[in-house]
DNA sequence: TGTACATCAGTGAACGCGCGTTCACTGATGTAC
DNA sequence: TGTACATCAGTGAACGCGCGTTCACTGATGTAC
C-alpha cells in the first residue's frame, strides 16, 4: 500500500510527534517501536522505513521536543509568566506535551551519542532564551535558573505526595523571583 | 549449598549494596537481576530468597542509597563543603557512589509505588539535613537549595560537551553562594 | 489525456535474543537426641 | 560432645514473554510513453 509523497512525510511527522510525547511520558526505554507506530497509526513494520532504529528515532524527535517554539514577533521576554507556567502543577502532571530537559534528562545522561548530542544542543537553546529573558545578560545566571527548574520539576514529579510536591514547586518559583 | 544465618545476612546485604550502586549508574531499567546477583557473588536463581521481585529489591536498595550517612557527633553543619562536594566533577563522574535522587529521579517518577515512597522518604531525610545547614531555618529554602542542586547535576551529567558540564556546575555553584 | 508498468510505503508474520521468574536439585547448616 | 537427619540458601537449566528488527508480500502511486 504505497502512499503519496506528501503522506509519507505526514507519516513520518506523526511518528516523531507521537514519539516525543511517549518518550517524555514514559522515558525511552519504556517505550516501544510498535506503541510509537501504533499512536500515529501505523504497524510497525513500517518503521525501519522511516528512521533506522529505535536510537535515531529517539535522537530525532528529542530534538524535536526540545526546538523552542519561536517567540512571537517583537514581544518581550516574560521570565515571570514562563517560570509560573514551567513550575505550574500542570506542567509537572503534563509530561508528554512538557519540557524534555526535565522529562528525559536522567535517562539522556545514559543514552548513545546522538540522543545526548540532541540533548546538549537542545539544553543550549534553552539557555539562549532564558538568557534573553533575565534582567542582565548572564550566562552563568541563565544556567542556574535552568538547574533550578528541571530540578524543581524533576523533584515535584518523582515524590509521591502532593502536598511536598506542590510545595516543591512553590519553594521554587519562590527562589526565582515568583509569587 | 545452604549457608549460615550471618552469611545470608551478608549476601543480602551484598546484593543491596550492588544494586544501589548499578541502578544509580545505569538506571532502573537497564539493571538486570542477573547483573546484580554476579555483582554480589552470586548466580541468579537464588535472588527470590532475598526479595519478591525486582521491584522491591529497587525500593528497599533506593531506599538505602537516599539513607544518610549520621553526622559525626558534635560536627556543625558544612553547607559549602556540601554544595562543593556534591557539584563536583568527582560527584558528577560517579553517580554509583553519588546522590540517588539525581541518579534516579527521573525514573523514579514512572516507577512504581513502593519505589516512589522510598524516593520521597529519601527526599524528606536530606530537606530535613539540608534545612539544618542553612543559616536560617526555612524549609522552603532548603526545597529550593535541593532542586537545584539535583537539576545542574541532571544537566551537567546528560550533556556530551565537557565545557559546558563543568560550567553548569560552577553555575549552580556560584547560585549557592560558593566559589 | 490515457494506459502499462515500475516503484516503494505499509502490512503482518516471523526471528532471535534477553529478561524476570520458576523449579528440581544439591549439599552445607542447624537441631534433636 | 558426637551423630542422624531435617532444613533451606544457593545453583543452573528452563519457561514464557516482549521487544527490536527483518522480510516477503501487497497494492496504491508515480512515471514513461
Amino acid at each position: 500500500m504505497r502512499v503519496s509523497r506528501e503522506q509519507f512525510q505526514e507519516n513520518r511527522r506523526r511518528i516523531l510527534e507521537a514519539a516525543g510525547r511517549l518518550f517524555r511520558e514514559k522515558g525511552f526505554s519504556a517505550v516501544t517501536v510498535a506503541e510509537v507506530m501504533e499512536a500515529a497509526g501505523l504497524t510497525h513494520g513500517g518503521f525501519y522505513g522511516h528512521f533506522a532504529s529505535k536510537e535515531d528515532l529517539a535522537a530525532r524527535a528529542l530534538a524535536e521536543s526540545l526546538t523552542p517554539a519561536p517567540r512571537a514577533e517583537g514581544t518581550a521576554p516574560d521570565l515571570a509568566g514562563f517560570v509560573a507556567a514551567y513550575l505550574s502543577a500542570a506542567h509537572r502532571d503534563r509530561p508528554g506535551t512538557g519540557c524534555a530537559l526535565a522529562a528525559l534528562g536522567g535517562e539522556a545522561a545514559r543514552q548513545p551519542a546522538p540522543v545526548r548530542r540532541a540533548f546538549t544542543e537542545g539544553l543550549e537553546a534553552r539557555l539562549a532564551r532564558m538568557q534573553e529573558a533575565l534582567p542582565e545578560d548572564d550566562r552563568a545566571a541563565a544556567l542556574a535558573a535552568v538547574s533550578s527548574l528541571v530540578g524543581a520539576l524533576v523533584l515535584a514529579r518523582a515524590v509521591d505526595d502532593p502536598a511536598l510536591s506542590d510545595e516543591i514547586l512553590a519553594a521554587a518559583r519562590g527562589a526565582l523571583g515568583g509569587p
